[in-house]
DNA sequence: ATGTGTTCCTGTCCGC
DNA sequence: TGCGGACAGGAACACA
């Protein structure tokens, strides 16, 4: 028996994308049995009488803006859901010919519990408890303070190579800095950063407004395939997961730079060793080698 | 307007 | 094994 799914491990914009399709399946189309609210805020209050305004209604659409999913429902309302640093969904009871009252036992930090009408069950766990939920009229989810000043998504086509070089001239701030502003592009997260800085060869210490345009242009096909990787291994780790039992692995092998401090460098010819350093109250990693 | 440092909270890992 | 400290995917906020 498999009772349940349990993923992700780190929640940027892939994993974040990873868990809406993994969402998809079980709650799109689907009407909330039983919603049930366990604690009265995460990072901020949960909005008055969550659990009530989450019964009943249908989950219309599953959408994501940088990391926060967000559940349009036939309220009019779309739940807004951010997994901060440690937030993790769980789906449970979805399996073919399950029951459905087989969940695992509730565990520490399950602060949402979602039960759908179809039988699954969705469990948002969050152990240090900087996610986030809200409801917002859907008409108005692009005013909601956590998305108005979000920059472009990554992926979508008003970030290109010209958005990126005018957004950053004459900033003084590092590249690594830049590029975790949410208002300058939406959902990259530090591990991602690291590695679009490593295909790119730039010193994530070089100041944004003084690197040289071309080098800058760069940037953005490299952002585009490190995320499309990361996706792609997502959605294969979503698709081994009806097949296989066990916790998924994500994309962990594939990282370069990213955690690995004093490792050789993986560009084939370079001498290097990985290093770190502190950037912003964040580590960096990368090659003095071929970083430059 | 920009840029930097602190803070929220819990869990894990590493050195002594 | 126990204990203290460093560190962890995010991002709002306060302050220079």
């Amino acid at each position: 028996m498999r009772p349940s799914v349990r993923w992700g491990k780190m929640p940027e914009l892939p994993e974040v994308e990873t868990v809406r399709r993994g969402l998809e399946p079980v709650m799109t189309g689907q009407i909330i049995r039983l919603a049930q609210v366990n604690r009265p805020d995460l990072r901020f209050p949960l909005p008055d009488r969550m659990a009530e305004r989450l019964t009943g209604a249908r989950v219309e659409q599953l959408r994501r803006r940088s990391k926060y999913i967000l559940a349009d429902l036939s309220t009019g309302e779309t739940l807004l859901i951010h997994l901060g640093m440690s937030g993790r969904m769980l789906v449970s009871g979805a399996q073919l010919g399950a029951f459905h009252h087989d969940h695992p036992a509730p565990q520490k930090h399950d602060h949402v519990v979602i039960d759908m009408e179809g039988g699954a069950r969705v469990t948002f766990n969050d152990a240090r408890r900087f996610g986030a939920m809200d409801l917002m009229p859907t008409a108005a989810t692009d005013a909601h303070p956590l998305l108005a000043s979000l920059g472009p998504e990554p992926m979508g086509n008003t970030f290109d190579e010209d958005y990126l070089f005018n957004r950053l001239k004459g900033r003084a701030t590092p590249i690594k800095a830049a590029l975790l502003d949410q208002r300058v592009v939406a959902g990259l997260g530090n591990i991602y950063v690291c590695e679009v800085l490593y295909r790119a060869g730039i010193d994530p210490r070089l100041l944004a407004g003084q690197i040289e345009e071309a080098r800058l242009r760069q940037i953005v096909p490299l952002v585009r395939e490190v995320l499309a990787e990361a996706i792609a291994a997502g959605g294969s780790s979503l698709r081994d997961y009806r097949q296989a039992d066990g916790e998924l692995g994500y994309f962990q092998h594939a990282f370069r730079v990213y955690d690995r401090e004093g490792q050789p460098c993986a560009t084939p010819g370079c001498a290097g060793t990985i290093a770190r350093v502190v950037q912003s109250g964040r580590s960096s990693y990368f090659c003095p080698g071929c970083q430059r």
